[in-house]
DNA sequence: CATAATATCGGACACCGTGTTGACTTTCTC
DNA sequence: GAGAAAGTCAACACGGTGTCCGATATTATG
């Protein structure tokens, strides 16, 4: 409904197309580094991405609507590849998919860095908390049957913790191997107040 | 260095800055409810605030300016509160400390609701996982000697997970009162992973 | 390879918010 | 009440915006 198109990939797109909206998200990706997207001009991207200003309005409403797709488009990966361990079992499932987590966000370092920190999007924070949030109910059941006020804060601190650590990880270009980092944040979530509720 | 004038309250404003000022501010959380930001212009913050553009420009040099002299001013504040403990001794200074930071939050509940929300400011919670950080550092300092990786990822994960509750309390009105957040906050922070390091 | 389709370019345009300035009026401080 | 400071109002040049156009370059397809 919102996206005219009937959905992204409807076969593939043109080799030119995927040239400039790569390098129009490697520019995005540098600026992101230097200045709040708030001073990042139409005009300084296609600049930097050595490309005709009218180009750019040819896919984006504005830098914030790019931003905003450049999420979408992760967040729609993230989702396919989360959703592969839908139908493994309680046990092997809760550590699959932190492992595919982490080695979604080890892909997409760069972004995920930049996104996350001073000058990052609150609202990218806010989707990869919504995944982490989804991914608990499903690997824990139980947990929905909790619903006192104090459960609502243990959660969410756990929520947020897990943002912390995947900052942390990104911040230090992902030394760790994500195997390992998914059981940190396995035994984080643990002892984090969820364990035993 | 930054701000010229010596340090913001130089001896008191005119009752018309502070009044100019206050409307800025009203006017500026009101639309950071609707709006991220980026899409706030100055026009629309005076037009609202009812007030000539160009005083606007008399004590800020544009929205996001606006916004972290606002930051730099709330921070300033709870700097002030939080060094009130400095003498006391560990074990009063920590829950004092802690509860004192909850009643800054409610003090400033709707700003705060605002630059946590997903259109929020990410370099405000930053600056707010700082304080927490300093906070945890003064009031348990054998924390310090810890120095291994893992530690480094508790750590964030507990500074994050603080700034979750945080935002599910003001998100719910800081219903609960501060004292109990305080010691929720607390009871997390030595399970979260910090107590046996 | 030839052709049609389509993406990009280069330049133009009106539009609007920006940041600043100068003369004035209002309000505050002492 | 007098002088100082803050706010108003109108005007200005500037620059980025968003949207066109025709011309050109690149691609996908038969």
């Amino acid at each position: 409904m919102e996206t005219a198109e009937k959905n992204e990939p409807e076969k593939k797109e043109d080799r030119r197309v995927r040239r400039t909206k790569k390098l129009l998200t490697q520019a995005l990706t540098e600026l992101l580094q230097k200045k709040q997207i708030n001073e990042i001009t139409v005009k300084e991207l296609t600049d930097l991405a050595d490309m005709n200003r009218g180009t750019f309005y040819l896919y984006y409403k504005d830098v914030f609507d790019m931003l905003e797709k450049i999420e979408d488009s992760m967040f729609e990966t993230l989702d396919t590849i989360l959703s592969l361990h839908k139908h493994e079992d309680a046990a092997a499932r809760t550590k699959a998919i932190l492992i595919d987590l982490f080695r979604f966000i080890e892909d997409n370092q760069e972004m995920c860095r930049v996104l996350l920190s001073p000058h990052g999007d609150m609202n990218f924070l806010h989707r990869l908390n919504e995944v982490v949030r989804e991914k608990c109910l499903q690997a824990w059941p139980g947990l929905r049957k909790a619903d006192d006020v104090s459960f609502e804060y243990h959660y969410n601190f756990v929520i947020f913790g897990c943002g912390g650590v995947i900052r942390a990880w990104v911040n230090r270009n992902c030394r760790e191997p994500a195997e390992q980092m998914a059981e940190l944040a396995d035994l984080m979530i643990r002892r984090g107040g969820l364990a035993d509720v």
